[in-house]
DNA sequence: GTGCATCATTTTTTT
DNA sequence: AATGATGCAC
């Protein structure tokens, strides 16, 4: 105990001693970033099982699988023994749906449906009661305003206000639930909420599970939505052991649902709560550089050269990441790192979001739910089986009338009483396609990557991207099947663990072993793959640099970051007007404050280098324009300065700490800045003319100002762009001779409507068209 | 029913 | 720029 104990508080500060060590009785830990919060979890986790409590009785809830895993290992490593239940929101609530599924009326076989799924059904619902007519009720729309409505509110009470909801929710709502009960699926939002109901509805549920957990811990809580805030509550009522652990100042999710008032409520809630502060230990941010280049694939390979210098330097690839705002930036860094430098995009277009990929896996969800509709519809005519949309339409028409589902329509006798109604062609699909599923259904369940394989073969679904070429695809679905025998390594039937510690009085346990444990089944295989996020790709011992986006980047940490695109527009983000409500300007502001820490985030993520890049132009929807600096980047440094150093230029940050060497490497890289950008200035001069113009007021930093300034200047004995009037005739050397005819925008992104002789009236921006004046 | 060409739309961020 | 939807020819 006594060696345990010193595990448990070694190389902490008295704030963390104070949370490890507080055992009973709700706790809210709030930590800022690079407050060695995740530490602090696992301690106390350790904490609690050196004094007495059973590793079953615990609770820890993440909001990804990351996080889960990494908190289980640092639990493993310091206390020698799984058994605490340590898992996302929506893995936990997965795996008690499928326990308790009889009791909402569902079967244990739900399928959990991510938003392409959800969004075919809106798709379907949206056109069938003809609104699809009105532009703001595009399916995407109607789908993010249902899954607003599911994560504000439980029941359809206190629904969100306006039109737009009302018409959704009077019609749409309805159907999408039914739809989802019909296929015998669930929706992200639904696990969330599917368990408060169940807990809500059946307090004799609620009771054992209750019971179960005298400990409840719970991540990143400033990120909780309504569903989760409820189900913590629920939960932890009985034993208010609950434990909190957030900041405030992370908030980054209130788009998804998060209300950060459910942390700052939390003293509300246990009036009785202990609340510890961790010390805001800010990472030391030595060195923050600022990039500017002339194009988002310069400003990709002037980070590509920043790695390698930093490499060369001495720094590992793993000790790198670039972050971004959007996940389209991640192509044009790809390109620049591809030859030179190993990396890893996490996010994006992931694995298991492959058409392929998807495509498979609805052969196996289809399997395990025969009711799954949407899964048939994807499938059903993949590979090709001559069953088109008309086929298709004859047998939902079918199913409509009987009430069944696709597939049952299709099944049994009946079902090829039905088929036999076909023309030759279908019938012969259709009859395969039946015949092809009842010879997979009679498959042992046992292992998984069997059922996959012969999946594989038998539907013929690789042997037809083998035939059309696409070896690529072809490698993906071998991929699957080797992830289906991992899974079955790590699920092997045989060797399930009991769980450790003494065990539980009767009552307590209640059955509920093994919920903590995966299904080692297709269905268990079609949850892990379904809950599954990108980020459980990143792995920090291998050697490349990490991409991804600014949200994924919370919660790690890197000695060195760069942070991409700080630009106005796209960091902060700017929607290109809203297709539903106007946003007030209230709601303007809130989302301004998110984007702002969201920078906040993605800057404390470096321990000791940090580099903000940006460029002047960046491609949005194809078309390049002129990106003016983040308002971020001033305010942002202002206030880094205020903590080190106000005296000090930008650059020279840190050098208190590391002295001379500093400086000199700080001064060095700003010569090589400068110099990479006067060789692009250059270059751009030569093809490019742009006005010469100050972008704006805001940038503060006189050395970025004067290479910025030189970037933009206008070449000798070219147009000055600005000089054009209304009227004047210029030539463009693509469109030839042509007339202005109007003149709108200022600045950098002034416009000139040209009408050419040859092809008829142009809008040019006139920073890049090469318009010459004749 | 399939395959091809053209057109429109899109992108915030994720479990 | 890249993907999906639509329309048309076979």
């Amino acid at each position: 105990m006594n060696e345990t104990e010193e595990r448990v508080f070694a190389d902490l500060n008295p704030p963390q001693r104070e949370a490890v060590a507080t055992l009973e009785g709700p706790l809210l830990i709030l930590a800022g970033a690079g407050s060695g919060k995740t530490r602090v979890v696992t301690r106390r986790i350790a904490n609690l099982i050196a004094h007495g409590a059973r590793p079953w009785e615990i609770l820890a809830i993440t909001f990804t699988n990351k996080a889960a895993a990494e908190m289980r290992r640092r639990v493993e490593d310091l206390v020698g023994q799984a058994g605490v239940w340590l898992s996302t929101f929506h893995s936990f609530c997965a795996r008690v749906l499928r326990r308790e599924a009889e009791v909402l009326g569902y079967t244990r076989d739900f399928t959990i449906y991510d938003e392409e799924d959800s969004l075919s059904l809106v798709k379907d619902i949206v056109k069938r009661l003809g609104l699809e007519e009105d532009k703001r009720f595009s399916a995407r729309n109607v789908r993010q305003a249902i899954s607003r409505t599911k994560n504000s509110t439980l029941r359809g009470d206190e629904l969100p206000q306006g039109l737009f909801h009302e018409r959704v929710l009077s019609g749409v709502f309805e159907e999408y639930e039914a739809a989802l009960r019909k296929n015998q699926g669930l929706d992200f939002d639904d696990l969330l909420r599917q368990a408060v109901v169940l807990f809500t509805d059946h307090p004799d549920v609620l009771e054992r599970y209750r019971n179960r957990f005298r400990y409840v811990l719970v991540d990143e809580y400033q990120d909780t939505n309504r569903c989760q805030y409820h189900l913590i509550q629920l939960l932890g009522q009985k034993h208010r052991n609950v434990c909190a652990t957030g900041d405030p100042d992370q908030s980054i999710y209130a788009w998804r649902g998060a209300d950060v008032r459910n942390i700052l409520s939390f003293e509300k809630d246990f009036p009785e709560a202990k609340i510890v502060k961790l010390e805001q230990n800010y990472r030391s941010t030595q060195h923050i550089l600022q990039t500017v280049a002339a194009d988002e694939q310069l400003e990709a390979y002037e980070v590509a050269r920043h790695i390698e210098e930093q490499v060369r330097a001495g720094r590992r690839y793993s000790d790198i990441a670039v972050f971004y705002r959007t996940n389209a930036q991640s192509r044009a860094l790809e390109e620049a790192l591809k030859n030179n430098v190993p990396h890893i995009i996490i996010g994006g277009v992931t694995f298991y979001e492959r058409r392929e990929v998807k495509d498979a896996l609805a052969y196996l969800r289809l399997l395990v739910n025969p009711k799954d509709d949407v899964s048939f519809r994807r499938i059903i005519n993949v590979p090709r089986r001559a069953v088109g949309d008309s086929a298709l339409a004859l047998i939902e028409q079918q199913a409509l009338k009987t009430g069944a589902s696709l597939l049952a329509t299709l099944s049994g006798p009946e079902g090829a009483a039905f088929i036999a109604t076909f023309k030759p062609k279908p019938r012969q699909g259709l009859t395969g396609f039946v015949g092809l599923l009842e010879e997979l259904r009679a498959l042992p369940p046992y292992p998984v990557a069997d059922i996959v394989k012969t999946m594989l073969e038998r539907s013929e679904l690789r042997e037809s991207l083998v035939e059309s070429g696409e070896m690529e695809r072809v490698e993906n679905l071998d991929g699957l099947v080797n992830a289906a025998a991992e899974f079955d390594e790590e699920n092997d039937p045989a060797a399930v663990r009991a769980p450790e510690g003494p065990p539980p009085e009767p009552g307590a346990y209640d059955g509920l072993e093994e919920l903590s444990q995966r299904q080692a089944s297709l269905a268990g295989f079609l949850e892990k793959v379904a809950l599954m996020a990108p980020t459980d790709k990143y792995d920090p011992e291998k050697e490349y640099v990490t991409l991804m986006t600014l949200h994924m980047a919370k919660g790690l940490e890197f000695p060195v970051v760069f942070i991409t695109g700080v630009e106005e527009g796209l960091l902060p983000l700017l929607r290109s007007g809203g297709p539903f409500e106007d946003r007030s300007s209230e709601q303007e502001a809130k989302a301004l404050e998110e984007e702002r820490r969201l920078v906040y985030v993605g800057m404390t993520r470096a321990k000791e280098k940090l580099y903000l890049s940006r460029a002047v132009y960046r491609r949005r929807y194809g078309a390049a324009d002129i990106a003016q600096p983040s308002r971020f980047l001033s305010e942002i440094t202002e206030k880094l300065l205020e903590i080190h150093d106000r005296s000090k230029p930008l650059w020279a940050e840190g050098l208190g700490r590391a002295g001379r060497g500093a400086r000199e490497t700080a001064e060095r890289e700003v010569k090589a800045f400068g110099r990479f950008e006067r060789e692009v200035a250059e270059v751009f001069g030569n093809e490019q003319k742009v006005p010469p113009r100050r972008t704006s007021s805001r940038r503060r930093d006189p050395a970025l100002e004067e290479v910025v300034d030189r970037l933009l200047d206008t070449s000798e004995g070219q147009t000055e762009p600005s000089m054009l009037d209304v009227g004047d005739r210029v030539h463009h050397p693509k469109f030839g001779d042509g007339t202005v005819e109007a003149i709108t925008g200022t600045g950098l992104s002034t416009k000139a409507k040209v009408h050419f002789r040859k092809c008829g009236p142009k809008l040019l921006l006139l920073s890049l068209a090469k318009l010459e004046k004749l």
